[in-house]
DNA sequence: CGAAAATCTTGACACCTGCCCAGGAAAATC
DNA sequence: GATTTTCCTGGGCAGGTGTCAAGATTTTCG
């Protein structure tokens, strides 16, 4: 039977030694994670990690970058299945509900990780590029809604990312102090309300603002 | 000669190490400021932080609350002194502005706080009371606007808040960055750009958001 | 099988952390 | 000036940190 590249199963290890860092990072933040901490919540320990990578940064960022990686497709699927602006969005707004359940720790750390770069210059490269990834994963949505009401988008796209980013950051503070229910749903309504208001006066029918904000709140 | 009562004495202390404390804290982060470096920044020893607060996160949320406190009325003068929506809507995006350049560090602490508040339970309460008075604080300014522009806010004070707080982060991601002249023109521009869009459609003349947005760009 | 290479464990290192405290300086009070 | 109270210092403690290196263990392969 044949066996795997030895340069896959390097880097198949460290994939899995990062993932098992990141459960514990997304529990603890990237200041109280040690290594040795990191090491026991996974089969692995405390000294592999400087096997696999040079420094606790590099293990940290490899496992953002990876959560990230397949985290920015999470709304292709929305996206390519959408047949009417207010279906679309609507669709975007559960979806972004429900990463906020099903992942929180995750966010929050990448908001921490986010935080530190200002601080970290290490850190910076990485959490811009990753930032770019996810202002183009907004993009995408919102320029597919613009095109399925018939009109374009007002805004930049750093414009566009940056207010999204801004309530659902908001959202998951709520989510994670324990106001789930309010987060979730103010989450919903003001995604349904702002989305429309990134669009142009479009060419037909109405305002394509209205005529969106109409069916999405359906 | 009169002295001072010995309460505000001790509270005056308390807030001049706390105001040392930010100095540290604006440049290192909340991860890898120790008391002993907060303390070589400043005219004390180590040891009295202790004497003048119990713990070390007392401190440091005392001093981003004493911060925080002067930071939400920055924006009273230019609600006050505003005469048309348009003027007072540069007049915010060019305050935002200059608190970026002036207080970055202050910035980052208080992003990097917030952060960590989602893994450390007890920052919570003073985070989410910040939070508040900052809503409250874009919340004057932009019914302000409307209140000029003859027209009413059309989305909550959350929103309004998440969103203008979600481009400012980005304003300030990329101001630390390097990027300070893209990060403060693209700031201004978003900031005239998105407080029309946050009014509804006004009572008297043509419609609200379209008044403002010519005076602002003019 | 046996040697060579890879993977992993363990324990140690130098250092740093928040916190506490004994003791002394300074100030206030009488 | 003496005494009491307030204020501050600097050292020490117990514990935790990232990193590393030497050795054990496993895998690979002639």
């Amino acid at each position: 039977m044949a066996r795997a590249n030895p340069i896959d199963k390097h880097d198949e290890r460290r994939r899995a030694l990062a993932d098992s860092a990141l459960r514990t990072l997304g529990e603890l933040g990237y200041a109280r994670s040690s290594l040795r901490e990191i090491a026991n919540n996974s089969p692995f320990s405390h000294g592999v990690v400087h096997y696999y990578f040079s420094d606790k940064l590099e293990l940290i960022v490899y496992g953002v970058r990876q959560y990230k990686a397949v985290c920015v497709t999470r709304y292709d699927g929305v996206v390519a299945g959408a047949t009417t602006a207010g279906g679309l969005v609507s669709a975007f707004a559960d979806k972004l509900c429900e990463t906020i359940v099903d992942e929180a720790p995750m966010h929050r750390l990448w908001y921490d990780l986010r935080s530190q770069s200002m601080f970290e210059e290490s850190l910076r490269e990485a959490v811009q590029q990753i930032d770019h990834t996810l202002e183009d994963m907004v993009w995408r949505v919102v320029t597919r809604v613009a095109e399925l009401a018939g009109t374009d988008v007002a805004l930049t796209s750093h414009t566009v990312y940056g207010m999204f980013d801004g309530v659902f950051q908001q959202a998951l503070l709520r989510y994670v102090a324990g106001q789930e229910r309010e987060a979730l749903d103010d989450l919903r309504t003001e995604v349904r309300a702002l989305v429309p208001l990134t669009l142009g006066a479009g060419a037909p029918g109405a305002a394509g603002a209205a005529a969106v904000e109409v069916r999405a709140t359906a």
